[in-house]
RNA sequence: GGCGGAGUGGCCGAGUGGCUUAGGCAAGGGCCUGCAAAGCCCUGUACACGGGUUCGAUUCCCGUCUCCGCCUCCA
């Protein structure tokens, strides 16, 4: 079976074929850093994470390059309203989002290179296309001449012909269609420039992208990705400024569905923005990312508090399942959480997988055949999740009845899964305190005098002591559960 | 006006021309447990509406209704 992946531009699966055989490029569109985060913005770094993930797995070395949109029309405003510099703007939004993305335990690209810093790429990219006949300087700014280029349109559908004029297309009598578009916007007083031969001024948003994709990975290259709401105009004018110019450029469209919240786009000026910074302090950042990646990746999701919460409950069903598996697997596999002290340490021990994150390592040896599958169709997230649960179902049986070498199996199956997910609860960034951890001794010698009165009061069948003391922990954070080879017990919350 | 997408059981969410009642959450029943928790087993209902094609359609086609995204900054 082989990696078969939605594309926009044909409409249609096609097989995965890359450029280089064994490897893998792709750039997405990140952040244009004009505001903190919303979840939106995270679910698309999740699902191409997931994407870059898989690509990793199945053996393609694999050139991840996430850029940063550091200047834009409406980072000047909010600069110029807040009275500080345009960088301090991006600056901060930066960090938001870089804060997002690892809370969300996505993968550091490979590259991430900041518009700013590509001004030279540009001008050279502007100087092919003007000479080209495929731009025009004018009134201070670079314009694409959509009338050049036949193919415009070839990604979105959209007919110039057909589209919208513009409403502000009079005052700007520069360009010489209104359907064309800036490459450079010419500067205005007080507005940041850089110097270029046709004077100074900023980049334009499209040009960047086309810019920073082909200098970190070719004029050709395999996979461009982004929100759906990028098709058009951005990525049709990346296509068309680029393949006018003479590059391959992309050759696989790839576009996550969008986050609605009650019945509309998430979006800063309809004020219903779900801010990543605010969301992780009311929900665990694992169980937002199992939300935003649970749907297949092209699926438009409707946010509701409810779904979330749905979510971590499956979540954490699956999470159960690694812990306790985990433990009974012996000090090789133990987990992250609290490890009931006394455990035999049966069963072949799972170990710990190789993180694909860390290492780059290949456990699709591990990978059931089903879960494989459906991620080469389409990255097919919801059945896979089905195989995880498979495993999970099938691994709890297996501890019920005690069998400790198919529970093993099962662990180690559903960890190599996960991992690929991003969602295994003993890797990086999820693994929370273990016994490496001093306050942790503390507490886990309080909790064993608790649990030995508690054992003491359960062996003289006094169960009202024995459940004041259950009920008491439990008040303070501590779950215990008895198992046949005794009690166990986990910090929650 | 143009382009694209969606309407699935209480909820989230896959998928397919006729056997997967995907999977999860919730609900009910049972097992286990001193009780609880966790876990396991079992159970239920669906495919927006109206036509058409077909031996047969939730899945294909047409129409209707509703919704969403894009055509302007946007993941």
């Amino acid at each position: 079976m082989t990696l078969r992946l939605y594309d926009t531009a044909a409409r249609s699966v096609r097989e995965f074929d890359p450029i280089t055989p064994g490897k893998a490029s792709l750039y997405l569109c990140g952040a244009t850093v004009q505001a903190p985060p919303h979840i939106g913005h995270v679910r698309s770094g999740v699902s191409f994470d997931i994407l870059v993930r898989w690509l990793r797995a199945s053996g393609y070395q694999t050139t991840f390059c996430r850029n940063v949109t550091d200047i834009d029309d409406k980072i000047i405003r909010v600069a110029a309203a807040e009275g500080v510099p345009w960088w301090l703007v991006a600056q901060r939004n930066e960090r938001a989002f870089g804060r997002a993305y690892d809370a969300l335990g996505c993968l550091p690209p490979d590259v991430e290179p900041r518009a700013t810093g590509h001004v030279p790429e540009m001008i050279i990219l502007m100087r092919r296309l003007i000479e080209g006949g495929h731009a025009y300087p004018a009134d201070g700014g670079v314009y694409f001449d959509v009338g050049s280029y036949p193919d415009y349109g070839a990604l979105s559908g959209q007919r110039p012909e057909h589209m919208r004029p513009a409403d502000d297309t009079e005052t700007n009598d520069a360009k010489r269609d209104p359907r064309d578009f800036a490459l450079w916007k010419g500067a205005k007083p007080g507005e940041p420039a850089w110097d270029t031969p046709w004077g100074p001024g900023r980049p334009g948003w499209h040009l960047e992208c086309s810019a920073m994709a082909t200098k970190y990975l070719g004029p050709a290259f395999d996979i461009h990705g982004g929100g759906l709401d990028l098709v058009f105009p951005h990525h049709e004018n990346e296509l068309a400024q680029s393949r006018a110019a003479g590059d391959g450029f992309a050759q696989y469209w790839m576009h996550n569905g969008l986050v609605g919240v009650a019945g509309e786009k998430m979006s800063k000026s309809l004020g219903n923005s779900l801010l990543v910074d605010v969301m992780v302090t009311q929900v665990r950042p694992v169980e937002l990312r199992y939300y935003l990646g649970q749907a297949h990746y092209r699926s438009a999701i409707e946010y509701s508090p409810d779904a979330l919460a749905e979510a971590g409950a499956a979540y954490r069903r699956i999470e159960g399942f690694v812990t306790r598996a985990a433990e009974l697997a012996g000090p090789a596999g133990a987990g992250p959480k609290g490890a009931a002290g006394e455990l035999p340490a049966a069963g072949t021990g799972a170990g710990v997988l190789p993180s694909i994150a860390s290492a780059g390592a290949l456990p699709a040896a591990v990978l059931p055949e089903a879960f494989s599958a459906a991620l080469d169709d389409d990255l097919g997230v919801p059945l896979a999740l089905a195989a995880v649960h498979d495993a999970v179902r099938d691994g709890n049986n297996a501890l019920a009845t005690g069998d400790a070498g198919r529970a093993a199996t099962r662990l180690a199956e559903a960890r190599a899964m996960l991992d690929v997910l991003g969602l295994d609860p003993m890797a990086e960034p999820w693994a929370s305190r273990g016994p490496d951890d001093d306050l942790y001794s503390v507490v886990s010698a309080l909790v064993s005098v608790a649990l030995a009165a508690r054992q003491a009061a359960r062996e003289r069948r006094d169960y009202a002591a024995a459940d004041a003391i259950r009920d008491e922990l439990h008040a303070a954070g501590v779950v215990i559960e008895d198992t046949p080879n005794g009690p166990r017990w986990e910090l929650k919350q």
